[in-house]
DNA sequence: GTTACTTTGTGAAATCATTCACAAGCACCC
DNA sequence: GGGTGCTTGTGAATGATTTCACAAAGTAAC
């Protein structure tokens, strides 16, 4: 298939988050026009990003809320849950692992790990916080696909190898540093101090 | 000015960032090249994004690291302090709080607001969780401009309106739902759900 | 001061993403 | 069954962003 550019992915995850609200409301179909309200978008675009995989609609109805929410969930890979470890387990590693969203979307957390021995043994959440010694042999045993990289930035990118060695598929990292992977790897970075610099250039430049 | 693409922005931080480590190690110039490879980008990206704002190099030698940094401050907003509020002190609002990525650069915590009785009163790293209630006389004696808003998501628009009527300049949200604030606020969204949403279209479609 | 080498700054070209605009398809009503 | 109204799907057009490519400007060595 044709490469798809990372913004219609993202607004793919958001129709999927609008089509569960509006079946919720027991809503039948939805056009794209209601679909972009919701997301800040236009009609076309949502048009055109799901022409890009199908076409999924009925013209002069729209959209079956039902067979579109499980097209997306299967364009987006959600119709089986993913192993998630989270490496670190400081403030936001612990946030992470008690944050409601990741479960509710099939996410689930395997393992979390860290090396001070005071939160090693600790329960997050119903997961042990384990020994970062063990998490090569745990990533293999439990077959984990996805790693939540919530450290220092000083020791990102050692433990980012480390993942990549034992055969982590994909990294959504918290540190402030960019990582360098090998291409058959995914990372991503949420990266908060940045959102909040985006912000203030905002506000230098608010009449500019 | 003519308006600079977020992406741009989004660079200068990076590139930020690297100066002052470099700054760190004592360098006294860096080349766009060298810039380059530590963000994952181009040379020729980097002198694209900076020649927006003007010519900071020097033919032959590069850009002093020091003046590039003081430059990019500038620039960015980061010359003075910002006061920021946050909204909700539960498991991501007190990780927040607790978040030196922040207070690095020049973001200060001036209030955390809750409605929970168990929660106002505590000391969230030397700040009081105050009664939400007193949210909008504060934004408006403090004078904060930021607002990272840590609430469910059924909360988050009414919580952005009473944020926007009191007089915010910009939130950051944390809520897995779009948020429509008026076009002088400026407003943007960390979704981790929806990042690992990504992640997970990229494992399924790896090699397609 | 001339030559060799390096690196910037920037128009032009190429690529990528969004918006436009409209034919075609479907529902509903009379 | 034909007319009306609505909505999709999609090429073409526009707009935005990145990459290319190279002249201009600097350093360093001799």
């Amino acid at each position: 298939m044709k490469h798809i550019a990372e913004s219609t992915v993202r607004r793919l995850s958001l129709y999927l988050r609008f089509l569960e609200e509006f079946e919720a409301h027991g809503h039948q179909t939805i056009s794209s026009g209601e679909l972009a309200s919701q997301g800040g978008t236009t009609s076309a675009q949502v048009r055109k990003d799901l022409s890009f995989f199908g076409s999924f609609g009925k013209r002069g109805l729209g959209y079956s809320v039902s067979d579109l929410s499980s097209r997306l969930r299967e364009i987006l890979g959600l119709g089986r849950p993913w192993k998630v470890v989270i490496v670190g387990a400081g403030k936001i590693g612990a946030a992470l692992a008690q944050y409601r969203g990741f479960r509710e979307r099939g996410f689930r957390i395997v393992g979390i790990y860290d090396v001070d021995p005071q939160s090693i043994g600790l329960a997050l959440d119903g997961v042990t916080v384990r020994d970062q010694r063990d998490m090569e042999t745990d990533l293999v045993s439990l077959n984990a696909e996805i790693a939540l990289l919530a450290v220092p930035a000083e020791v990102a990118q050692p433990l980012t190898d480390r993942l990549v060695a034992a055969g982590i598929g994909a990294i959504l990292n918290f540190a402030s540093t960019p990582l360098h992977v090998p291409p058959h790897v995914t990372i991503r970075s949420v990266n908060m101090a940045l959102e909040l610099e985006i912000l203030s250039y905002a506000l230098v430049n608010r009449d500019a």
